[in-house]
DNA sequence: ATTGATTATAATGTATACAATTAAGGGAAA
DNA sequence: TTTCCCTTAATTGTATACATTATAATCAAT
């Protein structure tokens, strides 16, 4: 593993915990590899945002205020809500037969945990990214789906604090549906309406779960030394 | 001026063309630093699209087809679209007195430019963005701001091919008019559609400026090697 | 002449030594 | 005690040598 996937990693289930010091040396010593290849992951987590110079004494991994996050998910649901309809129009038979594809292995999924078999809810997660992915391939807009990859790191990291309810996870799939019968339609802004909802209620669930389990910081995503 | 910037420059005035194929060597040559720097500036450049790997031979800088121009174009609208909306929504009344100010600043390099006074092309081009950047600084949305200046880079590359007349300035000038008194009067949707529009329009100014002087590749945003 | 294997070379990838900068700590003076 | 300055140490910034890798050129064999 590169050292950039692996740091990126060890923020995202929250090894480097926010407000962590992290410097070139001891990531050095601590991946085994000199400072160069470090330096090389260091700016590139700084374009992602996800950590920050902090003077002349290093960096320091980012916290998140609630209202980062829902900035964060806005923004996702504005780009996959285009995304999905643009798909929901330009779709081939090909790609719709993907999209469903995903969806039908994330139904089987989601029936497994209902089962108490050994599907995780991690695995579920990736699925569900699957399927999205799908659609955004299916849009035809190269240059979209590098956006969203960008605005999507944000919400990785804070999904793992989180615990979906069957509940969620049922009416998670019959949106999955909606959206795929729009584009199997060709109905663009229905498309784009059910992704932003799906989005949009994603944000809420995470909102409320840190809200509760008073997990973030107060910070905001100024630099507050 | 630092290895990033330097290069970028070169690549948005045209020295480095597209397809030109460059090496972090010659580079560092040219620039008279070591490879160290320079490698960062690639990494940098790289996420920013505008130069891509060429097999283990150098980098190449990147060429972009109408389609790319057009898909890129349509994100900035959304992006831009989305930011006046929330801008409308949100501005204080600071924030709507700056908007205001650039707009005056705009429309007097304009009238300078009728006049055939000293004002260039590049200084109203200059003006016009500080005027979206205050836009986009009222949303209150950081996150969306770091998002939309990644997308305007490539439109400010083939904006320098392009040479606007009287009317198209005029035009414009009225558009920003309507912008602004949208957000005044905090009509969101109305500011998000003028925006929106706004840029549309300059994606079909500056594709149809790019058909006529043939300045293309064929190419699609896939390496074609 | 064409194809395959081998070699050479050009390029990136990595490690490390050194330079420059700046924050922190300590000491002296007010 | 507090403030200012000076010193020191920690950290990033840069240059460079070496390692690795993959392309391109060469040459031999069919």
């Amino acid at each position: 593993m590169n050292p950039y996937t692996y740091i990126k990693n060890a923020i995202i289930v929250g090894h480097y915990k926010p407000g962590t010091r992290l410097t070139e040396k001891a990531l050095a010593d601590e991946l085994q590899v000199s400072r160069t290849p470090i330096r090389e992951a260091i700016k590139q987590l700084e374009v992602d945002g996800l950590i920050t110079p902090y003077k002349k004494r290093g960096y320091v991994v980012k916290s998140f205020s609630i209202e980062d996050i829902r900035q964060i998910y806005n923004i996702r649901a504005l780009l996959e809500g285009y995304a999905t309809g643009e798909a929901a129009l330009n779709r081939t038979e090909e790609a719709l037969g993907k999209i469903a594809y995903k969806n039908e292995l994330y139904r089987q999924a989601i029936d497994s945990l209902n089962r108490e078999d050994i599907e995780t809810i991690q695995h579920i997660q990736r699925i569900n990214q699957e399927f999205h992915s799908e659609i955004f391939l299916a849009s035809g807009n190269e240059h979209l789906i590098s956006m969203i990859e960008r605005v999507v790191v944000v919400p990785i990291i804070f999904r793992s604090f989180y615990w979906y309810d069957e509940h969620q996870l049922m009416r998670s799939l019959q949106v999955h549906e909606t959206i795929l019968n729009a584009i199997r339609n060709h109905e663009g802004d229905r498309a784009r309406v059910a992704m932003e909802e799906h989005i949009y209620q994603g944000r809420d669930d995470v909102i409320a779960a840190l809200r509760k389990q008073d997990i973030l910081s107060d910070s905001t995503s100024e630099s507050q030394m």
